[in-house]
RNA sequence: GGGCGCAUAGCUCAAGGGCAGAGCACUGUGCUGAUAACGCAGGGGUUCGUGGUUCGAAUCCACGUGCGCCCA
């Protein structure tokens, strides 16, 4: 018998939509189509009407290219700006970059070849500087544009622009008006040589051997119990120039401490550390009496060479290690210290000028550099019994990292805003209570940091950034900043940006006869070295940006960072806003965690395991990095590996095919023309499990959960779709009349399926849905991101759970058809004849579904009466039609096509007939 | 050293006192009308470790280890 090919009388799918989807070739392909769509500002003329949603960015630093994390940050708001858009909100994305500070300062310093600070002109550094962030942030600009990111990237806000910087002035002056700002002493990294201020930054450590020493500070009174004549508290340090500053001797409040009688005196010292000292000291000792650091908080010893009582105190940072623990504290010469002596309100003393030498304060030894005066100071207190002993001592010391000399700290005059001023700290700590941290820690963390924050130092020794409004009288020499000058200088500013206060005399900074409003002198003035801390440009935004910005509003209803911004942006925002505006400037706020490689170790050069964007990009596409921002928690760290890529590779084909063969079975489908078209119950059921899909999806994604909203599709795709749905309807959508019920049936339900799954997965595979919507029939609009949020409706949850019965049964099916595919009897499910044998009730419900071979993809089907439920599978013995491929008795009654069942017999009929 | 987190199959994630589960990967296999595609089945676990609470612990508690962020 001559063998007919009937596969040309099959509707087959017909798609341009790719299997392949070489991206890195046509995602470039569409960022020209949404550049010349105008994308952005559509979408946004769509939702004009729409509720806002505010997602502020916090602004990248402007220096070298993005890397995985702040692409991550990126996707994750585009991602959810795109689908609240979708959802249609009007949401405006303003991206912004971070355009002052050190980081970019380093880099010129670098490229000028400049050996020393002060002797840079300042003005053309500083337009270096600005050049550098220029250039930075429009690399930066185009990268994020690559990675598929909507926003308004041709008017983004930049911290250097003269609008922006007018803000950062205006806010400061509202601070300073209010009370916020104080000014004060506080030790700093100090390089006597380069007689500049250090950032941490600048300075590195290595070992230097330095002269240890015991030195016995006499008691005066005592707060724990009585104690002997000729009593002492030993202290030890590394740095004998410091005593001459030295306010207060710390102890451990847990710690315990002994008095000692020995032959050169009592003293007191740390428990554990005695037989350690006495050794090393050479004398024994008689113990007496015994307290713990806080019984003896507060007693007061004298210093002891100089006229000044110095307190005990207590702090956390002292330990039994080494020394004596009794630690030495110079508030004016280190940090630690420092934070001590604020607690106590210790003054802050700092006898050493800005080229390392000891001032008039210090009579003994002025003029002399510190570390110079160091073996005079060991040898004249030696010799008068105060220090009792003294040996070198090798530990990590700070160093300049330009001249390589060790530097010190040195207090100098700096600004604060005040974190206690007029209740701030409570008002923050309530806004913190009122704002929605995803993940929930956040609240805490971010609690427990402001409640123990110090003052916020708002003054930098440095060049690059906005320099803080304050000027000098030189006749009272007290500071000057009040509405009139600010005033003068914002407008300045506003026009001129921030350089125009290195470029004016102070003369034209102020107002014209202006009077110093303390001692009323007409004389002059001078300005502030000093510049803004780049945290409080920053920190300004929401005020700068928000606030100016038409489309945008204050406060923002969503922030979103890396959870390090707890201290870093959150928290300084936090603060101008709550202290300007006596609120947050955020309703949301989300963090998330860090890229790191597969073991979980964070990325660097040193352990070559860095992976950047565009590596990723330039093999895989946007999308797949895309598709990895959103398919793990990101409220973890954040894994990636080749071996993850891989993955992602696979997730994205298999979504990227199940929508392809969807679109080849549209080809010829108008929905306009099948209104009427009545649905089968297992395309009621499809439709249903959709609804509950994007009734899931949408909720997962309202709460940010985006890896699960994906992992939902993922499935649906995979195990609802592909495995069942989509199989079964092949015999429906090929081989059934291209005009019949079913098959119109069956596309109508997949059109349906097919735009919720392609406008749920656009906010993420960006590309890959834009491309796809471009081939659904029918679908004109011009981007599917003008499409609306598929229609959330309630599932009927009667007809899912018969079908979740339906695939209960369906799995035994499978697997006895499963068991005689291994005895090597059949192949396809198509050849199964099915042996069901079943009690009333299950014979009742399997019965009720019509169609039962069509939907189980078998030959034949006979129920019996039985036990419970059991299923045979043979094979079948009826004819296989050459056409549909179904083995059924109607094969072989048709002479002119004897290989045809009826139904393909009538169909190529009619086919032939017309 | 301190604060906040995290640790479940090779990978990404579920299960929050009651039989440790899904998808992918892997292995076997079917189909050849989604074809560099698709279907079916299978193997795979010290739930980071130690101890405790409990009839019962991946889950609650304590200690430890490793990793991340922030701080010192």
């Amino acid at each position: 018998m001559e063998e007919k090919n009937y596969s040309e009388t099959v509707l087959l799918p017909k798609t341009d939509f790719p299997m392949k989807a070489d991206l890195a070739k046509r995602e470039p392909l569409l960022l020209e189509k949404w550049k010349s769509l105008n994308i952005y500002q559509k979408i946004l003329e769509k939702n004009s009407g729409g509720n806002p949603f505010i997602l502020h960015d916090g602004p990248p630093y402007a220096n070298g290219h993005i890397h995985l994390g702040t692409a991550l940050n990126k996707i994750l708001k585009d991602t959810l700006v795109k689908i609240k858009s979708l959802q249609g909100y009007f949401s405006p994305f303003v991206p912004g970059w971070d355009c002052h500070g050190m980081p970019i300062e380093h880099q010129v310093f670098q490229q000028m070849g400049l050996k020393d600070k002060n002797a840079v002109d300042i003005l053309s550094f500083r337009k270096k500087a600005h050049d550098y962030a220029m250039k930075f942030m429009a690399i930066q600009r185009e990268e994020f544009k690559r990675l598929g990111v909507f926003g308004d990237w041709e008017n983004p806000y930049l911290t250097l622009n003269p609008i922006y910087e007018k803000t950062i002035i205006e806010s400061f002056g509202k601070l300073f008006f209010s009370g916020y700002v104080i000014q004060r002493y506080k030790p700093i990294y100090w390089c006597w040589h380069c007689q500049t201020a250090l950032a941490e930054a600048e300075v590195e450590y290595w070992d230097e051997t330095s002269p240890s020493v015991y030195v016995k500070f006499p008691v005066k009174k005592f707060s724990a119990t009585n104690i002997p004549e000729n009593t002492f508290v030993l202290i030890w340090t590394t740095t004998p120039w410091t005593l001459p500053a030295n306010v207060a001797i710390a102890v451990h409040p847990e710690l315990e401490y002994v008095l000692i009688k020995t032959p050169l005196g009592n003293f007191i010292v740390a428990e554990k550390l005695v037989d350690t000292i006495c050794k090393k000291l050479g004398f024994t000792y008689e113990k007496i009496d015994s307290f713990s650091g806080k019984q003896i908080e507060n007693s007061l010893c004298m210093h002891p060479f100089i006229e000044r009582e110095v307190p005990i105190v207590l702090a956390g940072y002292v330990s039994d290690a080494e020394g004596t623990g009794c630690v030495h504290t110079a508030t004016g010469h280190g940090e630690e210290d420092y934070q001590t002596g604020l607690k106590y309100n210790l003054p802050v003393i700092s006898p050493v000028d800005e080229k390392g030498k000891f001032t008039d304060e210090v009579s003994q030894w002025k003029g002399l550099i510190v570390f110079d005066a160091d073996p005079l100071i060991v040898e004249d207190l030696s010799s008068k019994g105060i220090i009792i002993h003294s040996e070198p001592y090798q530990h990590s010391y700070p160093h300049c990292w330009r001249c390589k000399k060790p530097v010190i700290f040195r207090a100098t005059q700096q600004w604060f805003l005040k974190i206690d001023h007029d209740n701030l700290r409570n008002l923050l700590q309530n806004e913190i209570q009122k704002t929605r941290w995803i993940p929930e820690e956040g609240l805490s963390r971010i609690s427990s940091m402001v409640s123990l924050r110090p003052d916020w130092c708002l003054s930098r020794q440095r060049l690059w950034g906005v320099a803080l409004p304050i000027f000098y009288c030189n006749n009272c020499n007290k500071p000057v900043c009040n509405e009139q000058t600010i005033s003068k200088i914002a407008d300045l500013v506003g026009n001129n940006g921030s350089d125009i206060w290195f470029e004016k005399t102070v003369e034209e900074l102020l107002p014209d006869g202006f009077i110093c409003p303390h001692c009323k002198s007409k004389g002059a003035f001078r300005k502030e070295k000093d510049i803004l801390d780049v945290w409080f440009d920053s920190g300004v935004s929401h005020l700068a940006v928000l606030k100016n910005h038409p489309q945008l509003q204050w406060p923002s209803d969503f922030y979103l960072e890396g959870s390090d911004q707890h201290r870093g942006w959150f928290q300084t925002s936090l603060i101008t806003s709550c202290a300007i505006e006596k609120k947050a400037p955020f309703k949301t706020v989300l963090t998330h965690g860090f890229v790191v490689d597969a073991e979980g170790r964070k990325m660097s050069k040193s352990l070559g395991n860095v992976i950047t964007p565009d590596q990723i990009i330039n093999r895989y596409g946007a999308d797949i990095l895309r598709l990895w921002a959103v398919s793990e928690n990101f409220q973890q760290d954040m894994r990636i590996s080749q071996k993850i890529i891989d993955h992602l590779v696979i997730v994205y084909r298999t979504l990227r095919n199940t929508i392809r063969f969807m679109l080849g079975n549209l080809y010829d489908f108008d929905p306009e023309t099948t209104q009427d078209i009545e649905l089968l119950e297992v395309d009621r059921w499809a439709m249903e499990r959709t609804n509950q899909l994007v009734c899931d999806v949408s909720t997962f994604y309202n709460d940010c959960l985006f890896h699960k909203g994906i992992g939902e599709i993922f499935n649906f795709c995979n195990i609802d779709m592909s495995s069942f749905y989509l199989d079964y309807l092949k015999d429906r959508l090929y081989t059934h009349g291209k005009n019949s019920t079913v098959r119109r049936a069956a596309q109508k339900t997949l059109y349906q399926i097919l735009i919720s799954i392609v406008i749920m997965l656009a906010p993420v595979l960006s590309f890959t849905c834009e491309e796809a919507y471009s081939f659904i029939p029918k679908r004109k609009r011009e981007s599917v991101f003008l499409e609306s949020w598929p229609e959330m409706k309630e599932p009927d949850k009667k007809l899912l759970e018969r079908w979740a019965r339906f695939f209960e049964f369906r799995k035994l099916v499978l697997k006895q058809i499963e068991v005689q595919r291994a005895a090597g009897s059949i192949g396809s499910s198509l050849e199964v004849a099915l042996e069901i044998k079943a009690n009333r009730e299950n014979r009742q419900f399997i019965e009720s579904f019509s169609n039962l071979t069509n939907l189980l993809m078998v030959a034949e089907c006979r129920i019996e009466d039985g036990e419970n439920l059991e299923v045979i599978a043979k094979k079948t013995t009826l004819s296989k039609c050459a056409r549909c491929w179904i083995h059924h008795h109607s094969v072989g009654h048709f002479s002119k096509h004897p290989q045809l069942c009826e139904k393909c017999f009538n169909i190529v009929e009619e086919k032939y007939a017309a």
